[in-house]
RNA sequence: GACUCAGUAGCUCAGUUGGUAGAGCACAUCCCUUUUAAGGAUGGGGUCCUGGGUUCGAGACCCAGCUGAGUCA
């Protein structure tokens, strides 16, 4: 049996994952981290890891395992809080999470564990592992979670071979109902308890409050762009010469539309976005098309279908490129077919990824609605995850 | 200066032959969700420009005024 060491956040899912490694014998050790401090907003109900520790530990105690915790918030201050800070300032909209799981829980937290000396380490994520031989190397496999709803391995799509050897996800051939029921019937605290949500650690905080915490408010115009422009732009045949214009965003000008209200600062928006633009008066809702942090100006569209919401493509450059599968590795000139993800929770779409010398083309088969700079794409061969990149 | 049209929720507007008001957008809350979004549900909001008049009763009809847009000179 292997001596593993258990993340256990004071939520179900990890508290199930415990009680089943437990159950299969091995020698456990459950590790609780403090990845934040600070209590941002007035946000009354927002609870703080205190409780969270605490619960934690009843589990542990109900299990009957060893309790420990460890604070870990220097680093997550600045290998995720300040990546996200400079992320949005950069006009970009990041995915701390996945850069949690990479910096954090299978870095930081892992060297931790590595002190008790674990030979795992284990989490609550819904998704799965296998191995598999490739000239006589073992390939440790990224597997979605068997729960379609609750799939998690879009967050753990940075992780590489190393993190991935050390890992276990006892949840992932679970169905979420089937933990929950886990729970209840052994009678853990965490049976009933709310899943968590909001941004990992941080907790339950408005994001534009705790992104007002660092960036300044700067008043901008709101620009609307015509629906009828953004379709003129769209007649492109899919080749490598129009790969630019597919696959970013396109560059908006203030002339290109009408000035219809004020931002609070572009660096506050996402491509896609609906709420708290703060500008009625239309007959359908307006979406952000597309921030330009240097001029301070946000582009929207109105209604759902506006071209400029959708795009053909995205591209990640080769430096961001990164493959778990790393005996997949494409080459350049290559292309392949894929099912990719564009966000969390997204459903997978078919594309083409087409690496050229100058980087990593993503063509979908169909439009995709808000693909954003600053979040990861990842790209699946049916339930495995075999790469990921920041989209550019 | 004359004439025409408009003035109803934060915004854009609808309100039939007069019976104290509605829709979309916006906003709030909740649900969903370990990113950002989106999506779903619910909800708060109006001295119907002002002052008179007609009427049992006016956002709607009449008169005057104010404001805005336009047309003509």
């Amino acid at each position: 049996m292997s001596r593993v060491v258990v993340g256990i956040s004071g939520g179900v899912d990890s508290s199930v994952a415990a009680y089943l490694l437990k159950e299969q014998g091995h020698d456990l050790i459950a590790l609780f981290m403090v990845n934040w401090h600070e209590r941002v907003g007035n946000i009354t109900s927002a609870c703080t890891w205190e409780e969270d520790a605490l619960i934690a530990e009843m589990v542990a105690k109900k299990l009957d395992i060893p309790f420990h915790i460890v604070d870990l918030s220097k680093d997550y201050k600045k290998r995720v809080v300040d990546y996200m800070f400079a992320e949005y300032q950069a006009g970009r909209t990041p995915n701390p999470d996945v850069l949690c799981n990479r910096e954090i829980k299978f870095d930081s937290f892992l060297d931790e564990a590595m002190k008790f000396d674990a030979d795992f380490v284990a989490t609550g994520h819904y998704c799965r592992k296998s191995e598999v031989e490739v000239n006589g190397e073992t390939i440790h496999r990224l597997l979605a979670g068997k729960d379609p709803n609750k799939d998690q391995s879009y967050f753990l799509c940075q992780l590489n071979q190393q993190q991935l050897s050390k890992a276990m996800f006892p949840v992932g051939e679970l169905l979420k109902p089937e933990v929950r029921e886990i729970a209840r019937k052994q009678n853990l605290p965490t049976a009933e308890r709310k899943d968590s949500q909001g941004i990992c650690f941080v907790g339950k905080v408005d994001l534009p409050t705790f992104l007002q915490q660092q960036l300044e408010p700067k008043p901008g115009n709101v620009i609307e762009i015509p629906a009828t422009f953004s379709e003129k732009k769209k007649q492109l045949e899919v080749s490598e010469e129009n790969y630019r214009k597919l696959c970013f965003s396109f560059p908006y000008k203030p002339w290109n539309g009408k000035v219809i209200g004020e931002h609070q600062g572009a660096h506050f928006y996402t491509i896609g976005q609906r709420k708290g633009l703060n500008i009625g008066g239309h007959k359908d809702p307006l979406f952000v098309l597309g921030t330009d942090v240097k001029r301070n100006i946000v582009y929207v569209g109105e209604g759902q279908n506006h071209p400029g919401l959708h795009r053909k493509g995205l591209f990640v450059a080769h430096d961001d490129m990164h493959w778990i599968r790393h005996d997949l590795k494409m080459e350049v000139g290559e292309k392949r077919t894929f099912d990719i993800r564009i966000r969390y929770r997204q459903p997978l779409e078919k594309g083409t990824l087409h690496l050229n010398k100058d980087g990593a083309w993503f063509l979908f088969d169909n439009e995709q609605r808000g693909i954003t700079a600053g979040q990861f794409t990842a790209w699946y061969l049916n339930d495995e995850l075999i790469g990921s990149g920041v989209i550019a």
